[in-house]
DNA sequence: GCGTTAATGTTAAAATTATAACATTTAGTG
DNA sequence: CACTAAATGTTATAATTTTAACATTAACGC
């Protein structure tokens, strides 16, 4: 097993330009390209580290999000995506047509954005490139990014004057997720540059809606954003979250259960 | 062959639900998913108009970037697409460890990008949806996306302080594409909303370089932004370029010929 | 309920892609 | 210049995906 090669690392730099603006690429055509044989192709993307990834003998970029996360539904995620599939179905029934959503960042609310097509017109406002991404594919729905600097473990942009940007948007409902809520530490998350717009659109937003999964309850997580009692609606999958949040004495939000039916 | 299927538009209406936050299934996970054999879902494919493609046995998306074009690399597409790498080359050749670019929206920059991880470390401002996810990919360059309202025909946002957010960031180098070049009624671009950004950089960047293929010259496009004079350096691909322009009184921009030899 | 037809399932064969093993070429070194 | 080892090519084999043909089930009209 070689260590390095630098002629391997410049025929993948060649072959990522190709498809630098989108595309595949044929491995037969990669390999004409490059002027060597197929097997050299495969042993390169191998040995080296790269974004490219055969898929079905076609060469695609594996970060483009048509791609990338492949989503290798075992049962269990399969499963787990039914779980993420029916929140966001849930979430859906609280968006009215006209609204003009915050859409924070993170994977929970993504299964959501595709269902925002069924509606005439709608705004979404996020500070997520993965959220940015999914709305701007629809063409009924408006997009605010709120930019910044990128903050790639998030896939998120921040910046110091998200709160003045968010405050003077008229944020109808807050779309909220988060990593950890738990009764006495409240909702938190794991980056702190989320902080800021999370506040910023709870504070401005006219309803406040929750989006967690059960697993993230009893949870803390580094970075505090909100009391639960903060939001109005908390909206999430498990049989057993009223009781638990309502027998300990929290009361404010309405809390959405599974009894909602999913198509 | 059957005419129309309502049970098979509903399997695909619920796969492409799943892949619409981007991702691949496998055939096999789609079967499980609909509660059918993979050969019906196959036949879906086949039967129904669909955007789903199945590629190496799993289901994506058609209509992504990373997708759908095939890039089928016959002689002239090849040889296009050549042509833009080449124009990205000699632009590499003006990029310096540290900078802080402006990159401008367009197809024309987006091969240029991924040769930024060549570098060590670079700053990267953009205000294209586009060119912000080829650089989010890129761990040594940091990202500034300057959001606001997106406009889908430009892939890019527009947003009435962006004269301020640039004019606070130090920019080096700007880079700017333009969809017709002429000497007498400057460079212009086809959107209007491109213009503030656009202008902004230009009296911001320390070095303007204008990037623009031969076939935009003496072309001119609704919206006007900048005088070829207001450029420090344009970079072309055209031979007779230099002569087309400096005969014609223009002395200005030094201009870059394809002189400069391409890796 | 019977007969017809669409819809789906099952299986086998063909085509394609992936892996592995070994052969050959190329580059570098003393 | 020979020696070594990395890099690439070639070929055979295995695994996977695609296609095709036929069997079975479900739906619908009479």
């Amino acid at each position: 097993m070689p260590t390095t090669n630098a002629r391997s690392a410049q025929r993948l730099a060649k072959l990522q330009e190709a498809l630098a603006s989108g595309g595949t690429l044929h491995l037969r055509d990669a390999a004409e390209l490059c002027d060597v044989s197929e097997m050299t192709i495969r042993r390169d993307l191998t040995t080296q580290p790269t974004a490219m990834t055969l898929l079905g003998g076609r060469l695609v970029m594996a970060n483009y999000p048509g791609v990338t996360p492949i989503y290798d539904l075992t049962e269990q995620q399969a499963s787990h995506y039914q779980a993420k599939y029916r929140l966001c179905q849930r979430v859906l029934a609280f968006i009215e047509e006209g609204d003009t959503l915050f859409i924070d960042c993170g994977s929970t609310l993504i299964p959501l954005l595709s269902q925002l097509s069924h509606f005439r017109e709608l705004t979404v406002v996020t500070y997520a490139l993965n959220v940015a991404n999914a709305v701007s594919a629809l063409p009924n729905v408006r997009l605010v990014l709120l930019g910044g600097l990128f903050y790639a473990a998030s896939q998120s942009f921040g910046s110091d004057n998200m709160t003045a940007a968010i405050e003077r948007l008229g944020i109808n409902k807050a779309l909220i997720s988060a990593a950890g809520v738990d009764l006495e530490r409240g909702v938190s998350c794991f980056h702190f540059h989320e902080v800021t717009p999370k506040q910023a659109a709870i504070a401005t937003a006219m309803q406040r809606l929750l989006v967690v999964d059960a697993s993230k309850f009893g949870v803390v997580r580094p970075a505090y954003f909100a009391a639960l009692e903060d939001f109005d609606v908390v909206v999430t999958d498990e049989e057993g979250a009223p009781q638990l949040l309502k027998e300990n004495g929290c009361v404010a939000p309405e809390i959405v259960v599974p009894e909602i039916t999913v198509a």
